[in-house]
DNA sequence: CTTTACAGACCAACCAGTCGGTCTATAACT
DNA sequence: AGTTATAGACCGACTGGTTGGTCTGTAAAG
């Protein structure tokens, strides 16, 4: 990969970080890279492919991460522990990448979502099996509704690039710990009636053993 | 308020749900609202008030909600549950409203994006008020990191909005009772000891007491 | 008669993308 | 070695279409 295309792709990630997509205009990428349009267009398309770039890297990487730690391990637990361990990490790694991802897609033109919208699936598929798994096997609770639970996992990580800062109080490595513990705590089966005594009702799930 | 004014917002918010606030012109608003240039620009200033109005009245409203919840309440874990019902709640009835939110904040002008931040900084308080409240009186575990907890709760209840749907599996309500559910089970103290059994490794943040 | 509510033609600014052209490097030829 | 041919990298003035916003006009309301 030519350093121009790199340099480019840094710049434009800094600035839409900071901007947004809508509020970076091709003359700013190309003044701030040091080149000129000519030399943008001649390592893109289009702006909208330099958007597409900047998704398929992080979610790609991302599905690496995942599919590789979810092998490794076996019993569910260990897999929801070393999936979040890498999902949480990469916060640190590609936190403009994921704020473009997260803020932007809406603006990727179909051809290009289509291919995105995949490999996004294709990770919440691992999310939701390993709890699926869990649930099936014992492990996790049964009375909690899949999908509900999975989406409030994947919330609760997703929304770490709305805050995290990598001179922030807690390191990521430490944000991941408490991250886990948290999910394990309502994951994993525990005392519910003692629980069920501070609950201002009975909750609609509870009747499932 | 003028009947067209409503009409204007309505629409609009629905088109900036979909396309988002960069995807519509002024001129697709103003043929969907059936009037014409005039017809807008004499209730708003600008494009960009139009966004201001949207994100104020949403944050008004919760923070308004919240605000009650916490009041009638007393005990730490009973406001928690009463603030998270709200806020799910508020997932219902405002969805294209917190789309814009959490998608388009990046596009204020200063002097909107000023006001909104302080409201939405004064419903942050809340949730953390909670939290420190119950860790103080040893309601809730005392060894959570409180930011990142309370950062964790807003995330997995804010990213509701990429999701869900009001012809969906569950209600709100039984969302709302999931997702309490869920945080009681990380914030009221409980069986740790059989939990660390599970975990890869011990936390750092367990030496607390 | 004045004010408010809206209509719609019009405009200046902007912006993604184009296109003819230059510069450099390496390969091919003599 | 010296010269020429060719390809890829990059430049930047220019354009065509779009967009947010304005301005004048008009009809109804009070």
């Amino acid at each position: 990969m030519s350093r121009l295309r790199s340099t480019i792709l840094e710049t434009s990630l800094q600035l839409f970080d900071e901007h947004g997509f809508h509020g970076v205009t091709v003359n700013q990428i190309v003044a701030a890279s040091g080149t000129s349009k000519g030399g943008f267009y001649h390592h893109f398309q289009s702006k909208d492919e330099l958007l597409f770039v900047i998704h398929d890297t992080f979610i790609t990487y991302v599905l690496k991460e995942a599919g590789a730690a979810n092998v490794i391990h076996t019993s569910p637990t260990a897999k929801i522990q070393a999936v979040i361990h890498s999902f949480v990490k990469v916060f640190d790694l590609y936190k403009p990448h994921i704020s473009v991802f997260y803020q932007e897609s809406t603006y990727l033109k179909p051809a290009y979502e289509e291919k995105i919208k995949k490999k996004r699936d294709e990770f919440k598929d691992i999310i939701f099996g390993i709890i699926h798994e869990g649930q099936a096997g014992g492990d996790f609770r049964k009375e909690l509704p899949l999908e509900v639970t999975a989406m409030a996992v994947l919330g609760m990580v997703n929304w770490i690039y709305k805050w995290y800062q990598q001179d922030g109080r807690y390191s990521i490595d430490e944000i991941a710990e408490v991250y886990i513990d948290l999910i394990l705590h309502f994951l994993l089966p525990g005392s519910s009636e003692q629980l069920m005594r501070h609950m201002n009702k009975v909750p609609f799930f509870y009747d499932v053993k």
